[in-house]
DNA sequence: ACGGTGACGCTCA
DNA sequence: TTGAGCGCCACCG
């Protein structure tokens, strides 16, 4: 019975789109945490991909997952796009860059 | 089963 | 500091 227990090995792609709803507004997280937080802490491209094929985009907040030196990093429906909402929920971005010391979030 | 691709990360020059 | 190259993993055809 594999219920009201969460599934020790989901797919990749799932445990990806799982964390990145964890992540709230303000904060930011990099792809490379992300892949640390769901066990592959090398797989940070691997989790871009999965981002990239999310099936509730744009709604899950994909664009609260930055780069590791604080870029945008990319967006499926437009990097502007993505800085947009950022701001919108009140990271600052300056020159496209990212103030991870105040805006990265720790899972 | 194999190879290429991609919303990354780190090191070197 | 900025730019370029190599390595990492997972997914798709």
């Amino acid at each position: 019975m594999k219920q009201g227990r969460q599934r020790a090995v989901a797919s990749f792609s799932s445990l990806v789109w799982r964390a990145n709803k964890l992540i709230p507004a303000g904060k930011v997280a990099t792809y490379g945490q992300l892949a640390v937080s769901i066990g592959c802490p090398d797989a940070a491209r691997a989790v871009g991909n999965a981002l990239n094929k999310n099936p509730f985009a744009p709604q899950a907040p994909c664009h609260r997952v930055v780069r590791s030196d604080g870029g945008v990093g990319g967006f499926a429906g437009g990097q502007k796009v993505k800085i947009k909402l950022l701001k919108n929920e009140g990271v600052k971005i300056i020159n496209q860059k990212i103030d991870l010391s105040r805006f990265l979030f720790q899972f």
